[in-house]
DNA sequence: CAGGTTATTATGTCTATACATAATAACCTG
DNA sequence: CAGGTTATTATGTATAGACATAATAACCTG
C-alpha cells in the first residue's frame, strides 16, 4: 500500500472510530503532513479521495470536515448484456424481433430531446441466456449522429457496436419496477403483470441524442453493487 | 476551468472525435505534457481522472489506451428517504409498525454473515410522502456493533441515526423488482402482486455487520442517475 | 453599528525533479 | 530454440516550493 493510501485509510479509520465526528473539522493539510511525516501534497491526495467518496467535505479557507451529508454513494458498473449473462456462466444469444424506421413515440422523443421530426431506427431485440429469455430490449437509434454504416446486426448487438463507435457519451439512466406488458409476457415467457426490473437509458454526444433504450429483464433479475 | 481539467476535456474530445479509437494507444504522458506545454504531473492527473471514469486504461510500461471495456459507469447517490421525498417537494413522515428483538431469518443472517445466534433488533417502518405511503422498510439491526444508546425512534429514522453514528461503513446493495407481498399490499396500499422497486442493503464495519435493510417502494418509484 | 475594504488562511493547482514499480522487450545461455 | 536473466520504459508516487483562489475574519470608515 502506497503512502497516500495508508493515510487515507488512517483518516478513514479515525473517522470510523469517531475521533472526528460528522460535522467536525479535521486538522489542516499542513498539520496532518507534519504528523504523518510526509509532504502536504500526499495528505492532499488522500483527503481528495475521501472527499470524492463523500466521506469528508473540503472548502478553501474553511478546511476539511467530516461530511454529515446523509447520502451513501455507490458506483454502478453497467455492463453490456452479453457480459451480464456470461458472468453467470451462461451462453448469451440474441434475436432481432423488429427492425424498422419511423418516428419515435412522443415519450421517447421527449426523453431524447429531439427537435425536428427526425426518422429514427427502431430495433427490438430479445436476449437469451442459455436459450432462455433474459431481457427484452426496445431501442430507438438516431442514425444522424452515429458515424459510418451500421454493422452486421445479426452478429453484434447495437449496444456493443455503439460502445465501440461512440465511446464517449453522456446520458441518463432510470431504474424502475414495472408490470410486464403484453409483448414482454410473450417474449420473456412470464406471467401477465409480473414484476420486471426495467432500465431506461438515453445517451447523447455533442452532435445530439444517440439512442434511447428500454431494457426489461426477466423476473428475478437483480442488480448489485458495493458501497 | 483549471489546467488539468482542460486537458482531460481535450483528451475526451479527441477520443469522442475518434482521433484515438477504442483499443488504441494514446501518446505517453511525457509527449502529451510537451504538446500541451505543461508538466507531466498535470497530464497525469487528467489521465488518471479519465481512467477512474473508465474511458481509458493505463498500465505501467504498456501505456494508456482507450478502453474497450464494454461497460459504462454510473455513480448512484443513495439519499436517505427523507431527502428523496423532500426532493419531490413533499413532506416526509414515518411510522414504526414493529419494534422487537429476536433472531433474524436465515436468509438475513446469511446476508449479514452472522456467526453466532446474536439477537438483533427488528424494526418495520412505513414512510409516507404527504401522508401517502411511500416505502416500507424492514430492518434488522445488530446492537452489538453500534456505539451508544438508541435514539428516540419516534423522532429520527434509524437510517439517519446510523449515518451519523457509523459514518464509515462498507456494504452491498441489491436492486430488484418484486411482486408486492401481503404486508406490502396492506401498508403501501397497492394491488396484490404489484411491481415494486426493492433495494436490499447490508452494511458493516470492522466490528461486524451493522444492519440489513429491505426497502420496498410504492409502485411508480424510479431511481435515476447520470452517466 | 452597517457596509465595504483588506488581510489572512486552507485548499487547489502547477512545476521540476527524483525514485519506485510493473510490465514488456532484449539479451544471454545451456 | 526454450527458459531464465537483465535492461528498458511508461506509469505511479513522493518531494519542496510557488502561486492562485475562495472564503472567512479583521479592520476601517462614514
Amino acid at each position: 500500500m502506497s503512502g497516500w493510501e495508508a493515510i487515507r485509510n488512517d483518516v478513514r479509520a479515525r473517522i470510523a472510530a469517531r475521533e472526528w465526528v460528522p460535522g467536525a473539522l479535521i486538522p489542516g493539510e499542513e498539520a496532518l503532513a507534519a504528523s504523518y511525516g510526509v509532504a502536504r501534497a500526499t495528505v492532499s491526495r488522500a483527503l481528495r479521495e475521501l472527499a470524492e467518496s463523500g466521506l469528508v467535505e473540503r472548502r478553501r479557507k474553511a478546511g476539511t470536515r467530516v461530511a454529515q451529508g446523509l447520502a451513501r454513494r455507490a458506483i454502478l458498473s453497467i455492463p453490456v448484456i452479453r457480459e451480464q449473462v456470461e458472468a453467470l456462466g451462461l451462453v448469451h444469444s440474441f434475436q432481432i424481433l423488429t427492425l424498422s424506421e419511423g418516428k419515435a413515440p412522443d415519450q421517447v422523443r421527449r426523453m431524447m430531446a429531439l427537435a425536428g421530426d427526425d426518422v429514427l431506427m427502431h430495433i427490438v431485440t430479445l436476449h437469451r441466456a442459455d436459450g432462455r429469455p433474459h431481457a427484452l430490449e426496445t431501442r430507438w437509434l438516431n442514425l444522424g449522429v452515429v458515424p459510418g454504416p451500421l454493422p452486421d446486426l445479426m452478429r453484434v448487438t447495437v449496444n456493443e457496436w455503439l460502445l465501440q463507435t461512440v465511446p464517449y457519451a453522456t446520458g441518463e439512466i432510470v431504474f424502475s419496477a414495472e408490470p410486464a406488458t403484453e409483448a414482454e409476457v410473450l417474449h420473456l415467457d412470464c406471467a401477465p403483470g409480473a414484476a420486471l426490473f426495467v432500465t431506461e437509458r438515453v445517451t447523447r454526444t455533442d452532435a445530439g441524442p444517440v439512442t434511447w433504450v428500454r431494457l426489461a429483464h426477466a423476473p428475478g433479475w437483480r442488480m448489485r453493487s458495493t458501497l
